[in-house]
DNA sequence: AACTTGCACAACCGCGAGTGA
DNA sequence: CTCACTCGCGGTTGTGCAAGT
C-alpha cells in the first residue's frame, strides 16, 4: 500500500512517511506555520520537497482530516458533484468537509466510477433512490433540479459535521502524535486556507463522529419512496427485488439497495 | 499452500496559474 | 513584457492486502 522509501538524485527522501518525519513536520507547522512549502522542510529538519511536505501536511497531517468509509450521503454528493463538475476534485471537496480532493479522487476511481458508468449508460435512473424521492414528492419536476438536491444533500452533510456546531474532531490515526499540536492550533497560524480547516482545535474525544455512520437521510426524502416510482421500473426491469423470497421488500438498482421503508444502503 | 487478480490508498509527477522582480 | 519561482491541481503509479482460483 505504501511505497518503500527511496532517495532521489538530490538525496531528498521519497516514499512512505515515517511517524518522525510527521511529528517533524506537525511540531513545525505547529510553531511557525506554512507559508512557504520550499523552505520548510529545511528549516523543519526534512530530508523532503516542499511538494511532499505540503502534500503529507494537506492529506493527512492537517487537522480535520477525516479519515475512514465515506456515507452513503457522501457518495450520493460526489456522484452528482462529478457529473456537474466533472474531475475537479478539489471543488468537489469543498463541499465534503474533512475530505481531502485526493481522497475523493481515489474514492472515485476505486469505488464511484461503475456507478456513474452505469448512471450515464441510462440518465433517466438518475441514482435510484433520489430521483425517485423528487418524482413522488414533486409532480412538477422542480425538487429534480439537481441543485437543489445538490444544496439539500450538502447541508444534510454539513449539519452532521460537529465541524460546524462545535469542537472539532481529531483524527484518530493521528491523534496520538498530533493531539498536542493540534489543540494549539488554529487556522490563522496554519495558514490553512479552507472553512473547515478555519475553526479552532479542541482535542476532544469524538469517537462517535469517526465511527458512526451518518444517519439523516435527505430530510426524510427517502421515505418518498413509494410504489408509484417503483413500479415502472420493475416493470422496465431495471429494478428488481433483491430476492424473489425477501418480504422485506429490498430492491437493487446499480448497485444501490433501496429498502422501501426509509433505508438506502449502497 | 501457492499463485493470481483486483481493490484501496499513499505518494509522485507534470502542468498551469498566480505573483513578484 | 518576460522570467523565475511557488503553489495547487489532476493524472498516474506503486504497493500491501484480501479475496478468489
Amino acid at each position: 500500500m505504501v511505497r518503500t522509501p527511496t532517495c532521489d538524485k538530490n538525496g531528498l527522501k521519497k516514499g512512505t512517511w515515517t511517524p518522525e518525519e510527521d511529528q517533524k513536520l506537525i511540531d513545525y507547522v505547529a510553531n511557525y506555520g506554512c507559508s512557504n512549502w520550499r523552505q520548510l522542510p529545511k528549516h523543519a529538519g526534512l530530508s523532503r520537497c516542499g511538494k511532499s511536505c505540503r502534500l503529507r501536511w494537506i492529506n493527512y497531517l492537517r487537522p480535520n482530516v477525516k479519515r475512514g468509509n465515506f456515507s452513503q450521503e457522501e457518495d450520493t454528493l460526489i456522484l452528482e458533484l462529478h457529473q456537474s463538475l466533472g474531475n475537479r476534485w478539489s471543488t468537489i471537496a469543498t463541499h465534503l468537509p474533512g475530505r481531502t480532493d485526493n481522497e475523493i479522487k481515489n474514492h472515485w476511481h476505486s469505488s464511484l466510477k461503475n456507478r456513474s458508468t452505469a448512471f450515464i449508460s441510462n440518465p433517466t435512473m438518475g441514482y435510484g433512490f433520489r430521483r425517485g424521492r423528487s418524482c413522488k414528492e414533486d409532480k412538477t419536476n422542480e425538487a429534480c433540479d439537481i441543485d437543489s438536491v445538490l444544496d439539500l444533500a450538502t447541508h444534510n452533510i454539513l449539519e452532521s459535521m460537529p465541524i460546524l456546531n462545535g469542537p472539532l474532531p481529531i483524527s484518530t490515526s493521528i491523534s496520538s502524535v498530533s493531539n498536542t499540536a493540534s489543540s494549539s492550533m488554529n487556522s490563522k497560524s496554519l495558514g490553512v486556507e479552507d472553512d473547515a480547516c478555519s475553526r479552532q482545535v479542541v482535542g476532544v474525544s469524538m469517537d462517535d463522529f469517526w465511527t458512526e455512520p451518518f444517519l439523516q437521510d435527505f430530510d426524510g426524502s427517502i421515505n418518498c419512496i413509494s410504489d408509484d416510482f417503483l413500479k415502472p421500473l420493475l416493470d422496465l426491469g431495471i429494478l428488481f427485488p433483491q430476492s424473489p423470497i425477501d418480504d422485506q421488500e429490498n430492491f437493487w438498482l446499480y448497485g444501490l439497495e433501496i429498502e422501501q421503508t426509509n433505508e438506502v444502503q449502497w
